[in-house]
DNA sequence: CCCGATTAGATCGTGTGCAATCTAATAGCA
DNA sequence: TGCTATTAGATTGCACACGATCTAATCGGG
């Protein structure tokens, strides 16, 4: 009945392979990240928080993210909620929001160490696999944002 | 202050290239999706349509996207709103839904079938390196599903 | 110093994702 | 044939994403 258009055929469209691939990517971390009680964007911004030399702005936050304040401002009203982290109005401009990882929220860090290495066991990707496409991954969204 | 754990750093992260490659492929599609009228994952939804021989049910669909119906069940209805799509149920077993694409939904076909190479063109990848890298991204989806 | 322009976040509205639960319909077996 | 188990979607609740708008604070030129 449908004349075959080859290049909208489902399996020969890289967006969608990408787009399965994150999905299936952030779910298999969800069980990991649910002992932490964490979900895998708050995890992200704590990777963030985590390797920052002290307090940083939602801004900043975003910037190396790639997210807005309007999924960042109740992700981590979420995160302070579940005490991991503090927002504090930065005395010397009111505009900013500085961000900081509390106690509990450092303490995380250590049982956090071991998720990467398994999440790579379910990748089935030799390490410098891996490494060749997270450049390639890189190299590609810098590509899309350039356009 | 803190002390570097490298496989906590988020440049390390497959999954933060994945995650970051994937919204930046979504956001470089909502433009040309706009001028359509349809969302990414909308346009997924009519991808599969138009490849189908006649109406699929609302579970088929899914498998194919790996959406549940938590998730498809509101897409169609609005692409039904749209007019792009028709919802019947299925008189030989009432509990399926059987999902066409309406006359307005097949004349979008060749509107789309235009927007694939406009995208390609923002990927700065050689036909063979996208083919390569889409090959890498389903079997990682494959392995993370197995897991 | 004042005022218009810019900036940082917050808020709002829409549209996914996805787990969990619900309901109706079919299947399958005693 | 009845009854239980299964199945297909729908619904609910929560957490993103993101465009658009709003507000308060700062900046900068005159």
């Amino acid at each position: 009945m449908n004349p075959r258009i080859p290049q909208l055929e489902l399996d020969n469209q890289l967006c969608f392979a990408l787009y399965n691939a994150s999905r299936a990517m952030t779910r298999a971390y969800g069980p990991l990240l649910a002992d932490l009680g964490l979900t895998y964007p708050q995890y992200l911004a704590l990777l963030v928080l985590w390797e920052s030399d002290g307090p940083i702005t939602v801004g900043a936050l975003g910037d190396r993210l790639h997210l807005d304040s309007g999924t960042l401002t109740p992700l981590l009203k979420r995160l302070a909620q579940l005490g991991f982290v503090q927002r504090d109005r930065d005395p010397a401009d009111e505009r900013r929001v500085l961000i900081s990882a509390t106690k509990a929220g450092e303490d995380l860090r250590g049982p956090a160490a071991d998720i990467p290495a398994k999440a790579f066991a379910c990748f089935g990707l030799e390490p410098e696999q891996a490494q060749a496409l997270k450049d390639q991954l890189a190299s590609l969204a810098e590509s899309l944002q350039a356009a």
